[in-house]
DNA sequence: TTGAAAGCGCTAACAA
DNA sequence: TTGTTAGCGCTTTCAA
């Protein structure tokens, strides 16, 4: 049994092509009476059509693609997951690709979406993605329209879908504070990362406004290699001075955190405390259990990837510029616990 | 800046459209310079081609579906993450989709491909799949190949990748056994996936070897619904026989049955041992660290997507019915330590 | 070495 | 209400 085309199926009924075409896509050109003939001929011949043929025709694909900086990470996973659920139900088909956090990759992947392929994307930016945008103003001067979610991209007027980093970051050091922490050392990513950048302006907030000198040592540029994140974690636990709270700003971080203080024998949170943006659903079950600011990341996925079939079924490419923001959830847990 | 087509690229060239097609193909059939000139004005002009027309022409498309039941779900998402390395080195795309374990969805998941949209198929059966399959074998038959992995179809001749199921879990059980458990409950889920049932197999060979007599009450048929699941185990551990270990035949199971335990204060592993199959990175983190089988994932979804690679290269639609099986891992750890 | 033209499977404008 | 036909962007055969 071989794939059956228009043309077999219009041979096999004894009409013209187009009539089948017509009476497949429910025109009003169509009688009854045939559109019950095709409907069910095409049931008992298997009949699909050639999506590439039409998507040759009128130029729309159903599909989009949806660019990560990384696979195995909690955040991503669910916000992929939100994307499949809405996109599925539209029938739209989605391209995965994984940028692996290289800006040279992230290039390449768009390079490729840029013919046709796909009707719009969905991205969160590689960290290694210096301040140079042309790759993406490209795509959208091209006619694909971008909607960005997480580690947006500023500079790109379209659709944005972000948590409230600044806010959530200001309220988690403040809880830190309240913990009776006074020296936090905050892990940093990337610095072109917007997000990173808005968490630690959160974090910076929260200690003027208790009016804690911040020291600019504190802040731990990681770069998300866990090997050299690992040392330079030690290095910071092993003092002379060692602080006395942990603000991670992604999840791989608190991780390495944990397994630091495992063969520092630093006790959390006696000694330390650790609180970290995450999405691991095992955060309640670790040793010590990790208080999270845990983002809807699912809802994310979802949220962005319906702005974009909006515009994608309005014939939009060009997006407004504006930026969904959702709330995350600061969940507190023993990691942070105080003492007294 | 619009998208470029061969028509623009021979106007502006002033030669014919199959010259710069030629030309870009690298045919022999084209001068040197030509081709230089070409390549050229396709760099400068930012000319990419469109998938779709070629693909209309060879029937090839240069992606492939990878169809999973689940994708909040450590294994899966290591898995996809290998196959989408091998498959973009070969300049390939995927298309995820995810079955939601539902053999509903999983049927139309597959007729949706089933007209060129794919070269070929990646898959995890769903659990919910009966022992019919029909939408499986009309796939296979209409030439796009399927190679499955970890959730694998027996009936089906083709591919398959999948881990040493029996061997581990006999192992892992013996293992239990060696610390002491007498009275192993064993937490199934679906009778329909073959891996579940070799895992019980191995399970059921164990306690024979040990002349342990096999109580068909321990095993718990799950469904991989939360709430009933956490009730199901709830009421294994209330009593009034308790086991005093249990092997979870999935991850899921396992860390309900951390709530559980957490719930009814069972300390874990004086009273209850506990041992999974995982992919889950913070098993060393958990209280207690939890001991697990862990499978290669990553290159259980590079070799599956490989060997569709390898036989899509060949042109060969119809893959030899052969079973690549990787070894898995058990790792020791808190959750099973035994007390003396 | 280059170009003209047919055709992949489908849609849509137009004719009948 | 149905059929004919051109053409989406590309590859490929055949002719020049």
């Amino acid at each position: 049994m071989a794939k059956i085309n228009l043309k077999q199926m219009a041979e096999a009924l004894g009409v013209s092509v187009s009539t089948i075409s017509k009476a497949l896509r429910n025109s009003y050109e169509i009688s009854d009476e045939t559109k019950k003939k095709v409907l069910e001929k095409a049931e008992e011949m298997g009949y699909v059509g050639n999506p590439y043929a039409g998507s040759l025709r009128h130029h729309k694909s159903k599909t989009i693609g949806l660019i990560v900086p990384e696979l195995t990470n909690n955040f991503f996973i669910q916000a992929i997951s939100g994307a499949e659920s809405v996109v599925q139900e539209k029938d739209y088909h989605i391209l995965v690709y994984n940028s692996q956090d290289d800006y040279e990759k992230e290039k390449s992947i768009l390079k490729h979406l840029r013919n046709g392929r796909v009707d719009g994307i969905l991205m969160s930016l590689a960290s290694t993605t210096p301040s140079s945008y042309e790759h993406l103003t490209k795509t959208v001067d091209e006619g694909i329209p971008i909607v960005f979610f997480d580690r947006i991209c500023h500079e790109i007027e379209t659709g944005k879908v972000t948590t409230d980093d600044f806010l959530s970051s200001f309220n988690a050091t403040e809880f830190l504070i309240q913990q009776g922490c006074r020296d936090i050392a905050f892990l940093a990513l990337s610095d072109h990362l917007s997000i990173v950048n808005k968490r630690k302006q959160g974090y910076l907030e929260a200690l003027n406004k208790h009016d804690i000198i911040f020291n600019p040592d504190r802040i731990l540029k990681c770069t998300g290699e866990e090997k050299s994140d690992y040392q330079k974690i030690k290095k910071l636990l092993q003092g002379p001075n060692v602080p006395d709270a942990i603000f991670a700003s992604v999840e791989k971080l608190a991780l390495t955190v944990y397994y630091v203080c495992g063969e520092l024998q630093v006790n959390i949170p006696e000694k330390l405390k650790l609180l970290c943006f995450s999405n691991l659903r095992t955060a309640p079950l670790l040793k010590p259990s990790l208080t999270t600011i845990t983002q809807p990341a699912f809802e994310i996925g979802a949220t962005a990837a319906n702005l974009l079939l909006k515009n994608l079924s309005k014939k939009r490419t060009l997006i407004d510029n504006e930026n969904i923001v959702l709330k995350s959830t600061l969940i507190k847990r023993d990691s942070t616990r105080s003492s007294s």
